[in-house]
DNA sequence: CGCAGCCTTGACCATTATCAACGCTGGTGG
DNA sequence: CCACCAGCGTTGATAATGGTCAAGGCTGCG
């Protein structure tokens, strides 16, 4: 059974109208023309590895010699200061690949969050098989664009966006898309620590965990547990995500 | 004369040893095995156009039909919240893409920083040359990828930085990329105003104000005029930039 | 020469970080 | 089975970085 997969280019646009056809329901699938049998061609080169959670992928500053691809679990990728402080640059689920950058090193690091299983790819033979394949090289320039995309996005947020802002806008994006429960009436589950969230969000742990509990004291969410919670009020959350709430 | 170019990964890997062989002195240049010809037939579905400094070229929420590429002078594309605050993500010059991302509306505004000339493409009819010409999809590929790891880079900057360090980095990057004068020694020229890079480095005019200053006076850079300053002390600045400053 | 647009500097303020204490929860071992 | 501990999360008090508001300076252009 084929493992390897490509995310298309996210089923995100559910909301914004263009669902992916070829998707589906499931948050990702084999997308763009590829068959199974060319992604088959691009498995076969693959080394299969298992992580526990919490273990090290890849580790910023040791040469770039691989790419990867998830196949199952999640994996956490950040980049570090020498003090330690850290920006975690993307949360990757099953079809997400990491470690394309045409760098001689690593620009970060990863390492799983739950336990998780990655096909690992040398470098060059993963280049030699996907320029063979244009169909798949369509689609990763798709995939990738779509994580620029999205990286621009989080550049306005770390930027620009007030803590409470921050925190909207991420609960939003995970509700968006969970690849577990389609947001069955506004429940979000949180598959990440407050350090975590802290990590992504350019704030503290305490500053998350006070924008926690300013929201449910607004209404606007509940929280059920420390890892789920329940949209209550999601205008008034779409309107802080988007600082619709400072207008002039 | 052919305009249309595909800037390669970028010259920067000069620090980084790893040259780009097929690059030369130039900033960019048609790189990764696509000839002329090949460019030629994309360009010749383009419409070529002129922007003075400060003009619009595509709005934020507008149906997202084109693609560009820049031909002269140079671009920033930012987002914006509904009260104006900007996030600038990019400044583009000659050989660079934007509006790639397939969504059915930009998610950002360009405008012309300085009078600049495009191409611009009707989506559709880019998608399907492109897909018609392997090497430039593979070409295109690399250069996206590239520019998602220096975006990741970015997200750190802003999300885990000092002001200081923000503008550390910001002056090497701008050093490291200037097209027109490779570093005659430490010599930078800033082409853009206090206002544009405190939108890119999310910070407010004065602090890059303040920060300029502060490091004139620790003698780290020189202020030649508003729009050049000379690097006095580049270790100083890079470990500032890399955050060597806070270590443990 | 004068004005407009940037830039710089200063005084003050606010948001978020830091430091600290405490509570909850789940797992382990007595 | 219960108690304890470790790790995570919450809350509070205080501090600091950077933002806001305001005034004034420089520069280039009409």
């Amino acid at each position: 059974m084929l493992e390897l997969r490509v995310r298309s280019t996210d089923c995100r646009p559910r909301a914004a109208g263009a669902a992916c056809s070829a998707c589906g329901a499931r948050a990702f699938s084999v997308c763009g023309g590829i068959d199974g049998a060319q992604l088959g061609r691009l498995e076969a080169i693959a080394d299969k590895l298992g992580f526990k959670a919490g273990q090290g992928i890849a580790r910023q500053g040791d040469r770039a010699d691989h790419v990867f691809n998830v196949t199952s679990g999640s994996v956490r990728v950040f980049r570090l200061l020498p003090d330690g402080r850290r920006q975690i640059t993307g949360f990757l689920f099953a079809g997400d690949f990491f470690g394309l950058a045409p760098h001689p090193e690593y620009a970060f690091s990863a390492e799983a969050m739950e336990d998780a299983t990655l096909c690992r790819f040398r470098r060059a033979e993963y280049q030699s098989v996907v320029h063979d394949i244009p169909a798949l090289e369509a689609a990763l320039l798709e995939r990738v664009t779509h994580e620029l995309a999205a990286a621009e996005n989080q550049m306005l947020l770390l930027g620009r966006k007030t803590a409470q802002e921050r925190i909207a806008t991420f609960i939003l994006a995970i509700a968006d898309r969970d690849p577990l429960r389609p947001d069955v009436n506004g429940h979000v589950r949180l598959a990440m620590t407050r350090a975590e969230i802290a990590d992504y969000t350019g704030l503290t742990i305490e500053t998350v965990s006070r924008v926690f509990t300013r929201l449910k004291t607004a209404g606007i969410i509940r929280l059920l547990s420390v890892h789920d919670l329940r949209i209550e009020l999601p205008e008034r959350l779409r309107g802080l995500a988007e600082g619709r709430s400072r207008e002039p």
